[in-house]
DNA sequence: AAGCACTCCAACCGCGACTAA
DNA sequence: CTTAGTCGCGGTTGGAGTGCT
């Protein structure tokens, strides 16, 4: 980063040359002009939009707070089950292509969707002692985690199919794809919206910042999830997810990673 | 009540891709 | 072909907010 400036309490300039750049926190008035220029004119030549509007600010600047924050269809706060479970299908088929995954998120930007993952996902990498790219933490997202979410989702809008249906994912866990490379999975179709416009709302399930993958609804039972486990290894995912709920005493979980499960499962992915 | 630690998010930066002159 | 300007993406970080001691 060098040696720039930060201040985001007050905007403030990077030097004496850029004394016309504010940078920082944008105030209402700035929001009010940029909005009113976007209207005019139309998204697109940011740095004429600086210029025109009068804002001492990059076009680079305006663009970003144009997306992230002052775009009509923005949506705001929680990210819902089936966001949370697009998130991490997406990013085991895309990795890091945050704006890719963004287009299949209605209103959520890339920014958004990023911070979710680093501030939720990474963590609970980190908790595992493991890395977040590593095979094992992949395997604990593929087949626990978003099974569950599956399951909640479901359980959410009243379906009553029983059990997670991870059938169309391959041996490596990546979701099958048909020629046009879409992907090709009933449970991503449940939740995923075309990549432009269409909205989540039929599907909202909103969830406190807490019960994201970190918490889970205890299962009833330990039910018909051997189909969602690598080939030759079900049993030893059902037994991890017995003795989840074994650890549990049944009740509703806390959370799935407290210290007793996160070294179970630190052992089981030796 | 105060101080500390942690979480979350807005906003920054660098860099590569694209395009027009 | 080269160059300059612009745009978009992904990584990073400062600080406000919140919870805990």
């Amino acid at each position: 980063m060098g040696a720039q400036v930060r201040n985001y309490g007050c905007a403030t300039y990077q030097n004496e040359e850029d004394a016309d750049i504010r940078k920082g926190p944008w105030t209402v008035e700035e929001d009010a002009i940029l909005a009113e220029y976007v209207a005019i004119h139309g998204e697109g030549g940011w740095n004429a939009a600086a210029r025109c509007a009068g804002l001492k600010r990059t076009g680079k600047s305006c663009r970003l707070r144009w997306l992230n924050y002052l775009r009509p269809d923005v949506r705001r706060g929680n990210i819902t089950l089936q966001e949370q479970l697009l998130i991490l299908e997406l990013h085991s088929r895309w990795g890091n292509r945050w704006s890719k995954i963004a287009q299949y998120l209605p209103g959520r930007t890339d920014n958004e969707i990023k911070n979710y993952w680093r501030t939720r996902v990474q963590k609970q990498a980190k908790q595992l002692k493991c890395d977040v790219n590593s095979k094992q933490f992949r395997d604990a997202m593929r087949y626990i985690w978003m099974p569950r979410l599956v399951e909640r989702i479901q359980a959410a809008s009243g379906s009553s199919t029983g059990h997670s249906n991870y059938s169309s994912i391959n041996h490596n866990g990546v979701p099958i794809s048909n020629e046009t490379g879409e992907i090709n999975n009933p449970m991503i179709e449940l939740v995923m919206p075309e990549p432009s416009g269409s909205s989540l709302e039929s599907l909202d399930t909103q969830v406190s910042p807490v019960s994201d993958v970190t918490e889970y609804q205890n299962p009833t039972s330990v039910q018909n999830v051997s189909g969602l486990y690598p080939e030759g290894e079900s049993d030893r995912w059902i037994e991890m997810e017995m003795q989840s709920n074994i650890v549990n005493g049944g009740e509703s979980l806390e959370s799935l990673w407290n210290e007793e499960n996160i070294w179970f499962l630190q052992q089981q992915l030796m």
